[in-house]
DNA sequence: CAGTGCTTTGTAAACGTTTACATTATACAC
DNA sequence: GTGTATAATGTAAACGTTTACAAAGCACTG
């Protein structure tokens, strides 16, 4: 049970620990006869370094703490791998926090934080996390923070951040949907307390005012990011009085319980309610019709993301900064068409 | 920048380092009035225990690592979900590693087994992820593995395990295939070396076997796990002199690329091919059409591969015990049919 | 008040590394 | 062979906890 330990190897190998430590750490520095000696008799006990002392005495875990809504979400999946990817580059690993089913209160992510468990955070589109005395004051130890996809709340602002220009994204869907003759457009959002959200909502809304179009009461409904609540959210809209004739949902997930709950409604897509995602996952290419949809560059987000928090770990904090945006794009799919049966 | 310690606490509380220790840990030790003086310390300083300081001198890391070929998939999704749910409620954090990319290399993730990252192993029907020397003899430290969804190589199969019926889950599928009506049944799966998908084919073969049917050259194909994969293999298939009137692909994620590819070449599903997949994932029951496949109990697998875990965790390795199978069942949904057209 | 047993607190060692500094070995010039 | 600069190695402290053990405090009994 118990393992092999640095002292053991300095022992076997006639040397001192700090010799083998040096081996393992800068071969360069030790003798060419010694180096060979030490590193046989690392390969005969089969000895690795104690990462536990290793990260305790260096002060540092080479461990991100990625916080996000769910790794479900095809969306954030692409995010993840861009994250991965430069954080492997970089000897990194990944701690992944779902915040989605509360099952983690402010306090544990709080401890999380402050107790050093990652060298660095990158938050998601969540909500705010953690109660925000600890991202400031006595307890901000300048420990680096970026976020992706979208500043959270105003207290983050701050922060570097990478994300798309959700206001203007959010404004050429609807923007397509107005040039297509649609006037009955309604708004699919997630959580409601998103920033997220609400900037795609108030984008959905200035281009709905800037056509004179109505956002008729009860159009602006939560389809919960998730399929099956997109699909209640639709039946919804489908009992309204006033049906619209298009419905844009904040991103693709709800899209696909939209199209699902409209179909199953004995509707079709496009002909009588066009649908209209957001992020362009995988699965946006594939549904029948083809969602149009809003694509973010996910996997683009995550390099940048990690890249930036690599930035902040090795040179700390670095002054107030412009969020870093990243180029969006329409992306036209059989999904909506111009309004052929008026509601 | 640097943080307050324990030493800090102790002296300006007036106690000694251990009592603030102990104030933490095991408060029901200390007087009340001592705790009071401690705990009002702690708030007015915000001290909070250095984790790496107490994984060090624990032992132990509160970090589980769950290695897996990609988040992405849905089905993951939900094992990951189950394993979260148990891990939270124990303390436990998720370091999540895709092997995928293969950016990890054997040795890389074996440095992180041996070392000490993590306190415990999940491995999820990847491809053996270490040499197996790692896993053996004198690196065997008893360090903690459960393996989830599949046992993964005959090296492995002394580790505790939580998977469905492979083999009869994959005899159900060509089953209904063939009570239906079809003969010319093809079969899809994902990485060619896994025993997850081996399992699979030989259920599928079996079936084909015992229903006097014969398996054409070419019509198992590698969809690569995933929807762009899949939609070349299917290509390969309807390009086939003998094109199969069904397709049993070896997840949902491909069923979804395999319908796609056979629409777009103006086919329909199920009245040309009926088209079948495994797992129903949440995608399962909106595509169109709604795709017939196996289900797994994703979620309970997570939660029980986890469980096990913990138990190996506290307990020592446990003896040689069988692989624990959880049900699988047949969704019957619209993508299978009796063939219509013969080809 | 001494003795006893229990509770509370303090002392100090230990965990396995890394690394500043001290020491010793080596190479080279004279 | 001596001196000097440099390379190689060793010594020991430090990181922030936890915890075995020792010591002290306290409450009670006789």
């Amino acid at each position: 049970m118990s393992s092999v330990s640095i002292k053991d190897v300095a022992r076997i190998a006639g040397v001192s620990i700090a010799t083998v430590s040096r081996c393992v750490n800068n071969p360069e520095r030790v003798k060419a006869k010694t180096r060979k000696i030490v590193q046989d008799t690392i390969k005969q006990t089969g000895y690795s370094p104690n990462t536990l002392a290793q990260s305790f005495r260096r002060g540092k875990t080479q461990v991100i703490m990625v916080v996000l809504p769910s790794v479900g979400d095809p969306f954030f999946t692409g995010v993840i791998h861009g994250i991965r990817k430069i954080a492997t580059e970089n000897s990194y690993s990944l701690l992944i926090n779902e915040t989605q089913f509360n099952t983690m209160t402010e306090d544990e992510i709080g401890a999380m934080v402050v107790s050093r468990q990652a060298d660095g955070i990158v938050l998601l589109a969540s909500m705010s996390p953690f109660g925000t005395e600890l991202l400031s004051e006595r307890n901000n130890r300048a420990l680096p923070i970026v976020v992706g996809c979208e500043t959270i709340s105003a207290d983050l602002d701050s922060y570097p951040s990478v994300h798309i220009d959700n206001v203007a994204a959010a404004t050429e869907a609807p923007g397509h949907l107005i040039t297509l003759g649609h006037k009955k457009i309604a708004f699919m959002y997630g959580q409601p307390d998103s920033l997220l959200t609400r900037d795609r909502e108030s984008g959905y809304r200035a281009t709905m005012k800037k056509a004179d179009l109505e956002v008729v009461e009860g159009w602006v409904v939560s389809g919960n990011l998730s399929i099956e609540g997109a699909a209640e959210a639709t039946n919804y809209l489908l009992d309204h009085e006033d049906v619209p004739t298009a419905i844009f949902c904040a991103n693709d997930e709800m899209a696909i319980g939209c199209m699902h709950a409209i179909q199953k409604a004995g509707l079709n897509v496009p002909a009588d309610i066009s649908v209209i995602g957001f992020d362009d996952t995988r699965y946006a290419a594939v549904t029948k019709p083809g969602l149009t949809t809003i694509r973010q560059p996910a996997k683009e987000i995550g390099m940048r993301v990690m890249q930036r928090l690599l930035h902040e770990i090795e040179h700390g904090r670095s002054a107030m900064v412009e969020p870093e945006l990243l180029p969006h794009q329409l992306i036209v799919r059989e999904s909506t068409a111009k309004p052929e049966r008026s509601g």
